[in-house]
DNA sequence: ATCCACGGATTACGCATGTAATCCGACTCG
DNA sequence: CGAGTCGGATTACATGCGTAATCCGTGGAT
């Protein structure tokens, strides 16, 4: 498995950022009370300290911000499946020395899988070894 | 997927200190000079710094400490197994919901792989079947 | 005997993170 | 009108992390 096309990075997400940058990618643009909203009973977060997260993640660059009355109205400025990507590999690189196969080994070991699972995954397979193909 | 046993967890490793543990693990009970010397070349890091964190690792209980002689002897105190799982939940948690086909998917799709790649994770899949069925 | 290198112990230091509190201005309810 | 609420801006503050430097004692090289 190997590296593909140079993007430029997405800003790094810390752990807290991406509990609320996951409610922006479900809802699209929200305001504060909507992810304060969204968290609530999931999360023993103040308030605050959303509001502190959301800021740190506009300032990063991560969410981008419009005003709206006297309201603002963030939305994310990063693709999910980019940052995942990101998050990913650097995962891999960092725990697994880059290679895929062990990490799911260990899983399959240490987890129990179902029969849906599996047959998901042996779809992801075949439509990899398809586009592998042509 | 789910989880299973309740584990005592594995003390917390940032990402400076898996470089190091990973040697640990590979080389088994080491001294600092050998650590940094399977590190230089790969890593910037002056020799203080590695021993900084082997310190680290040895005050939160990741490394064992022996004394031969005037040196110190380190020995990996916890499973890379283990420690590889936790750091594999956590993620797959945060980023991907717990979910590991999206993940596995998302690799496949912004990644090149090989034949030999997907047969190896296909021969993974096969064995959790098996040992699902039993 | 001297001087140096090396390892452990202690200390450093700026930035990131988690988790807010405070201050302030505007709108909202009574 | 007055009081509380809500959001933005600013500030807080302990801890962890990355990345060492300094101090000190000892054993090896000269």
């Amino acid at each position: 498995m190997s590296r593909r096309a140079p993007i430029p990075p997405a800003p790094k997400i810390s752990d807290a950022e991406w509990t609320v940058m996951n409610v922006f990618w479900q809802r699209g643009t929200s305001t504060l009370a909507e992810v304060v909203k969204d968290l609530e009973g999931r999360l023993l977060w103040k308030p605050r300290t959303v509001q502190s997260l959301i800021r740190r993640l506009a300032d990063k660059g991560a969410l981008a911000v419009e005003a709206v009355g006297r309201e603002f109205r963030y939305t994310p400025a990063v693709a999910q499946d980019q940052c995942q990507h990101e998050e990913s590999r650097s995962f891999l690189d960092r725990v697994f020395n880059g290679r895929l196969t062990p990490f799911v080994a260990g899983l399959m070991d240490r987890e129990d899988v179902t029969q849906d699972d599996l047959a998901a995954l042996r779809e992801v397979l075949n439509q990899a070894e398809k586009k592998l193909k042509k």
